[in-house]
DNA sequence: TAGATACCTTATAG
DNA sequence: ACTATAAGGTATC
């Protein structure tokens, strides 16, 4: 096993690590002092967070359990890590460390709304997940909430997931294309997910089959990598942005969920345009177009902190 | 091509 | 207690 740090004073612009995980981009991670993502903003202030990464062309070749946490500050703390392998890559590609998020803020309009977001949750950083597990954890998201979410990934990875160790522990890594494509619908709704089981069989199969894989939209245009990801099934417009987001690295994506399409009533009702294609459009450019997806889910989380 | 409706399951509000 | 409602929507008609 080897371990390491990283000091978040060496990166361009802040890390809060918890909201990074925590505010519903990613549903890869377990907190190791056994917290779901129920309790939210249930203090994780140092806690551990844990989770096996799928190999990830260029990146690393090989599955690799990882756990991680946050001690200090969001300025001046450090990530402290545990993997198999050297993390540092890993976790500059999932967090995004690399990303220069003061000037990220800098670009993004001076907004009421955008600015109280981005003081809440200074650090927060969009992930960058691998595509097939980011593509089905949103195809569960269908009429979800984030804590029953993470729930059903969770069981697919420890009801089908391989084991992987690290430094005696075992982890669960998320199954992939082929084991899900193999189980009944009858298997995955035992894990409660309801009328989106067949979605993420049939989804599974189309790439166990070689018949299309997420990670080719990331070549095309974004809304061409949009309407591209809505080829799989229960994957539409919504889901395809939260992919094209969270794990393509189309940061101008703003998906348009109920919380994102409320705030479009409320503050800007002239950027409602009867269709997903013109309103994403007229909300993308009013968020300061290339980093759109930035401040899309800083409002979603401040938002929904205290919608619940 | 737009618009209405069914859909699993569960937590929460009333 | 019990019912209605809504939750990061999509497929289908």
């Amino acid at each position: 096993m080897e371990r390491g740090a990283i000091d978040v004073v060496d990166l361009a612009g802040p890390f809060d690590l918890q909201a990074t995980v925590e505010s519903g981009q990613s549903y890869l991670w377990n907190r190791a002092d056994g917290r779901t993502y129920d309790d939210l903003h249930a203090y994780g202030g140092d806690a551990w967070y844990e989770t096996v990464v799928d190999p990830i062309p260029g990146v690393t070749d090989e599955r690799v359990p990882l756990r991680v946490r946050q001690v200090g500050g969001v300025h001046d703390g450090t990530l402290e890590w545990e993997a198999s392998i050297d993390a540092v890559p890993l976790l500059t590609r999932l967090f995004r460390l690399d990303d220069d998020l003061d000037a990220i803020r800098g670009s993004t309009p001076d907004l009421p709304l955008l600015t109280r977001a981005f003081d809440r949750y200074e650090g927060m950083r969009l992930t960058r997940d691998p595509a097939f597990s980011c593509l089905i954890s949103f195809i569960c998201s269908a009429q979800m909430r984030v804590a029953r979410i993470h729930g059903m990934q969770r069981r697919l990875r420890e009801t089908y997931g391989d084991v992987v160790e690290l430094g005696g522990e075992s982890y669960h890594a998320f199954p992939g294309p082929e084991t899900l494509a193999t189980r009944t619908e009858s298997e995955l709704r035992d894990l409660s997910l309801g009328y989106r089981a067949p979605y993420v069989r049939r989804t599974a199969e189309m790439l166990a089959d070689g018949e299309a894989h997420p990670s080719e939209a990331a070549d095309l245009p974004y809304e061409a990598a949009r309407e591209s990801l809505t080829q799989f099934v229960g994957v539409g417009e919504k889901v395809a942005d939260c992919v094209a987001l969270f794990s393509l690295g189309f940061l101008e994506a703003v998906p348009l969920d109920t919380w994102i399409r409320t705030t479009i009533e409320e503050y800007f009702p002239d950027c409602e345009r009867g269709s997903y294609a013109e309103t994403s459009r007229a909300i993308r450019d009013r968020f300061g177009g290339a980093y759109a997806g930035y401040a899309q889910t800083y409002v979603f989380y401040h938002l929904r902190a205290d919608g619940e």
